[in-house]
DNA sequence: GAGGCGATGTAGACAGAGTCTACATTAAGG
DNA sequence: CCTTAATGTAGACTCTGTCTACATCGCCTC
């Protein structure tokens, strides 16, 4: 599944086959059969896999503001979100990848409602302490999540390069358009 | 290319392939690739042509306003994008599939051209107008393009059914919270 | 330690897809 | 009427996914 990753990196996801992967490892072409029944299987584990790093990003973005302010930490978890899908693109293509739409699988079901309750869960916190109550929370799901979700996409499926520090203020500057917290505390 | 779509729409985009399609339309198995070289191209056809649609339908999201207030335009034409998006779920999918993120392709390259160019201009106007003077306008972009984007990409994957009407006040609502409108004049 | 068993790798087979090529058909225009 | 470009046809080849029968190897139990 390392591998799978590099390979995806390298010379992206359409490169991703189970007989190249194989090779790759140097053993024969039905191996990866015993670990992944078919294909999207296999793209369904790394997608998982995803996931979990995804969501724990997200929730050291916020442990990372070192805050107690929810609204704070909802901005932390957004910058953690789109760092983690800017320094992982192969992973983050994986998780939103088409043919997945169709696939039924249980751990990755389980993986993104956790990740989806984490995010509902803080959402929850800043409106608690007063921020958009009037917003229907799922709309606010929505938005908080396709902001990082799209910039990603767009960021990731061009071919736009950007240095650790334009990285940094691009982040930090889009998350204050979702979850603005200077200026207002 | 028509049948194309239908095809995703019916059985998922990585159901689509040119000899099915062939067999769809009652012809050879190689007589696509008399259009489409590849498989890769095909693909590129329907998102170029997506992508002109989806210029469309946002600029027809600024028209139906009736206003001249660009904020107000603005904020029509993401609704209009994601109206569009959630309209049609298969040119959408092939407008973001992975596999179009390394193809080289002058029309798809020019009709995305297009696109940014529209929502560019629309953001400067805002700017211009007064409003978000001081925010990168690169930062804007992403931000209003990555909201639509996001959400029809969640909301696209998943098999949410959403009516007419609900889908219209989610989408308001959603836009709202981007390119506020109400409550500010 | 011997035997059984589950996990894993191997190798062959087959179908389906992408792509190339040589050939046919057809429509348009000089 | 002939040429030419566009399009469809049919076959060949390769690659991939997937299934299956067989081989290994490590571990657990008796």
């Amino acid at each position: 599944m390392d591998r799978a990753a590099e390979v995806i990196q390298q010379q992206g996801i359409e490169a991703l086959t189970l007989r190249g992967l194989a090779r790759d490892l140097g053993v024969s072409h039905g191996a990866p059969n015993r670990h992944f029944k078919t294909r999207v299987d296999l793209l369904a584990a790394i997608a998982t896999d995803g996931y979990s790093k995804l969501t724990a990003a997200t929730l050291d973005g916020a442990t990372i503001t070192k805050s107690d302010d929810a609204w704070i930490r909802l901005n932390g978890m957004g910058r953690g979100y789109l760092h983690w899908a800017l320094d992982n693109p192969a992973s983050f293509t994986a998780i939103s990848h088409p043919d997945l739409a169709r696939h039924e699988d249980d751990d990755l079901k389980q993986a993104l409602e956790i990740f989806g309750e984490t995010v509902r869960q803080a959402i929850a916190d800043a409106q608690k302490a007063g921020r958009y109550p009037d917003v229907n929370p799922m709309v606010l799901e929505v938005f908080t999540n396709s902001v990082p979700m799209g910039a990603a996409m767009m960021l990731t499926s061009g071919r736009a390069e950007m240095g650790a520090e334009d990285q940094n203020h691009f982040v930090a500057a889009l998350i204050e358009m979702v979850v603005p917290i200077s200026g207002r505390g």
